[in-house]
DNA sequence: ATCTGCCGAGTTTTT
DNA sequence: CTCGGCAGAT
């Protein structure tokens, strides 16, 4: 028996034993998935397998890599490589653009990131003359992607009264329209954006039985990690691909789906035993990761969902201290306590800032956390958030970058055709627009033969536009010789970016600068980590890696240790000691936007679940009484989330009955002095008592009358819940002076009646008027 | 054609 | 608060 065997738990062991044959592995959270994914593709290997048979799906690219690596270790590193592993999006794009002359692509096809496809909603909505705000682009391309994530293709769509029925309904007659636009107009840039990677694979796969044929001989083994979180599309390529051999092994845990809003469809995991035959079921349900009391703690909550399967995750691990609760006034105070507390035990207990973890619902959240941080010295790296191909000079140097290689590229085009300025404005890239519709081409096909068409452009725009193509063309010539890297700093140079950004001098210029330079480093990294490697370093293939990085992806500059920060979706599949959750309040977790349906709330409580689970000593849920958003201070209750944990794996460090904090992270910090800011939380500022209304009944009431103590600005003044009665004199910015008649409720719901001299009577919400106290 | 500045709108999560 | 869109001036 090999060494490696000998790690493994009973369970674990018969997963990575089972030989063929479809099979499931329920893995809890914690429950040393990885660990038996990489054995099991190692113990492939080790029974002669030829690792080139082998097909393994992730969720990350990170995850592919790691585990690509952890493989090498037990196998060796000239055997691992023939592996193929990674996204299915990046897996597919390889395989489509070896592909993709049989569905009538270029091999050098683009793909669109969500701008791009957003834009060219946009521009397909504009020239069709619609309302756009019955038709906002991104709900317009939220419907469409949902349409290519179940399959429905354009003309499945025109074939389906239900569907629209639908969008008639919702007064949106066009969408089949605009679908149909989209998809032309995507096939003439030779562009497939991120559903396409999937639906395409699926045309490929289901017109063309030979190249099926092909893949399935290929692929003989087929893992797929977090399964639960595979959409349609992604199901239906996994069962083309194993229906030859079957030999196929998903792997995924029901209670963390968690991405159901792109597409993500629970019920693959839920009915796998039923689509294929003679599944093996494998169960691996303890966990190592985390203390007893956060098991426990998450066991608690997840029990709430009734869409499940059966399984129960418990642990050997220690008791380990209970999970601690912290209220705090809004979130730069909940920063600080992080922040304070990551101190503390850093200093106690000799950790590394790597040792943390900060887990929020939303990036808007990182900012107060960083500030946070920032005061305390303590290195972080944030994960998520605007990515960097998503700066806007990122996107323009790649976008000339992208033409080069597919100069049909649409969006690429219009992004670069004036920037930098060179005199080609709206009216003259409409013109084009519209005659590249009109003869069914791109307009860079139109440009190249600008003398076949009578576009009735005046001299200097024909010139200009000439002018364009010729340094297009200039590049592309460049191209053929130079590679990836020679080829972006040609380019950068002849068209002057760097020049341009250093003129505004700007601090945000400067940041541009360092953000194109450092495009440029990752070109390089990207030629020279692939020619050792012996693998494509065409800048073809960089843009693609490129498109397809995901926001886990990202690597610090130095290996200085940081403090993680990220959103919970992305945390998924990661490990700490230490965790912060914070933000948990009603309405940003669980969000506004999902609470309306019991499947909404229940994936929010998977995410919960996520969340928690992610740690291993020690987990920190954090809220605050009222915090800013949309620029606006709002009320905030604590997250229904709270209670749901059983009390007695819980420990609340929030001061209750108004004695002063006593919690150490709080009152203290080692050099054993209290900061000026904190000593004011002792003395509330008293306001006059707004009516009482019936508060709510919530466990962790906060105590009221430490509200409204820390202004955090004071420009705009919103009313609500400040020193507003009856009679008092107040301005309106639009309105101007009025009085108040009448008050009515509280909190985020408090209204006044308010007599103006312009316009009469109104009742307003004082948490969004423009209001002023005068008197 | 381009630049500036104002207004208004919208912010969940991501390949 | 932060983008994006648009009107108006140059």
């Amino acid at each position: 028996m090999n060494k490696y065997i000998q790690e493994l738990n009973e369970s674990q062991k018969a997963a990575v034993l089972h030989k063929e044959g479809p099979m499931i592995i329920i893995a809890g959270a914690g429950s040393g998935k990885t660990r038996v994914l990489t054995y099991r593709i190692a113990h492939l290997m080790n029974q002669n397998i030829d690792p080139f048979n082998i097909l393994a799906l992730t969720f990350t690219n990170k995850a592919a890599r790691e585990m690509k690596e952890r493989i090498a270790n037990v196998v060796g590193t000239s055997e691992a490589k023939n592996l193929w592993m990674g996204t299915f999006h990046s897996v597919f794009a390889r395989i489509l653009r070896s592909e993709a002359d049989h569905i009538g692509f270029p091999q050098n096809f683009t793909i669109y990131d969500t701008q791009d496809a957003v834009r060219l909603i946009t521009s397909i909505i504009k020239e069709m003359e619609l309302d756009k705000e019955k038709y906002k682009p991104k709900q317009i391309l939220a419907r469409i992607s949902s349409f290519k994530n179940s399959l429905i293709t354009v003309r499945a769509y025109f074939g389906n009264p239900d569907l629209i029925e639908a969008d008639k309904m919702a007064q949106r007659p066009k969408v089949g329209e605009i679908y149909h636009q989209y998809v032309e107009r995507c096939f003439r840039a030779g562009a497939m954006d991120f559903d396409d990677l999937l639906l395409r694979t699926n045309e490929l796969l289901t017109r063309f039985p030979a190249v099926l044929s092909k893949y399935q001989q290929r692929f003989k083994y087929i893992l797929v990690d977090e399964y639960q979180d595979t959409n349609h599309s992604q199901y239906l390529i996994v069962k083309a691909l194993a229906d030859r051999f079957q030999n196929i092994c998903v792997v995924g845990d029901d209670s963390q789906s968690i991405y159901a809003f792109r597409g993500a469809n629970i019920q693959n995991i839920l009915n796998f035993q039923r689509d294929y035959d003679n599944v093996q079921i494998f169960k691996l349900e303890q966990n190592y990761r985390s203390s007893k009391n956060i098991v426990q703690a998450a066991n608690s909550v997840i029990e709430k969902n009734k869409t499940k399967l059966d399984k129960e995750v418990w642990t050997a691990n220690d008791e380990g201290s209970k999970v601690k609760v912290k209220q705090t006034v809004n979130e730069v105070t909940e920063g600080r306590f992080v922040a304070d507390s990551i101190f503390d035990h850093k200093m106690n207990d000799h950790l590394k800032n790597s040792d943390f973890a900060i887990l929020y619902r939303t990036n808007a959240q990182s900012r107060a956390l960083e500030d946070a941080l920032r005061e305390k010295d303590i290195d972080y790296v944030i994960y998520g958030g605007i990515s960097f191909y998503g700066r806007k000079e990122i996107k323009d140097v790649v976008a000339y970058l992208r033409i080069l290689i597919n100069p049909n590229d649409e969006e690429a085009l219009k992004r670069i055709i004036n920037y930098p300025a060179r005199g080609i404005g709206a009216t003259t890239i409409d013109k084009l627009a519209v005659a590249a519709n009109h003869y069914k081409k791109s307009i860079f096909e139109i440009l190249e033969n600008l003398d076949q068409y009578d576009l009735n452009f005046n001299s200097g725009t024909r010139t200009k536009l000439l002018n364009f193509v010729t340094m297009i063309q200039h590049f592309q010539i460049e191209a053929q010789t130079k590679n990836a890297f020679e080829v972006a700093e040609f380019v950068i140079k002849q068209v002057r970016f760097i020049k341009d950004l250093e003129q505004d001098g700007t601090p945000e210029g400067v940041s541009k600068v360092e953000n194109v330079q450092e495009i440029l480093n990752k070109v390089k990294n990207f030629t020279e980590e692939q020619k050792e490697k012996a693998e494509d370093d065409s800048l073809a293939h960089f843009l693609e890696t490129a498109a397809l990085e995901t926001s886990s992806d990202v690597a610090t500059k130095d290996d200085k240790p940081r403090v993680s920060l990220m959103t919970i979706h992305l945390a998924k599949g990661l490990e700490f000691p230490y965790v912060y959750i914070v933000g948990l309040e009603e309405n940003l977790f669980p969000s506004a936007m999902s609470m309306t349906t019991r499947s909404e709330l229940e994936e929010e409580r998977r995410l919960f679940y996520v969340a928690l689970t992610r740690a291993e000593k020690q987990a920190y849920l954090c809220h605050a009484q009222m915090r800013y958003r949309w620029g606006k201070l709002v009320d905030c209750e604590p997250s229904r989330f709270l209670e749901e944990i059983d009390e007695k794996y819980l420990e609340n460090l929030t001061t209750v009955n108004h004695k002063p904090v006593q919690n150490k992270f709080i009152n203290e910090d080692i050099f054993g002095s209290v900061p000026q800011d904190r000593i004011r939380f002792k003395k509330p500022i008293q306001r006059t008592p707004v009516k009482p209304t019936s508060a709510p009944k919530v466990e962790f009431q906060p105590p009221k009358n430490l509200k409204k103590v820390v202004k955090t600005t004071n420009n705009p003044i919103n009313l609500f819940d400040a020193n507003i009665s009856v009679g008092a004199i107040v301005s309106h910015t639009k309105f101007g002076k009025g009085e108040v008649l009448s008050l009515e409720g509280s909190g985020a719901n408090q209204k006044a009646e308010i007599r103006f001299a312009s316009v009469g009577v109104k009742k307003l919400l004082l948490q969004f008027a423009k209001l002023t106290i005068i008197s």
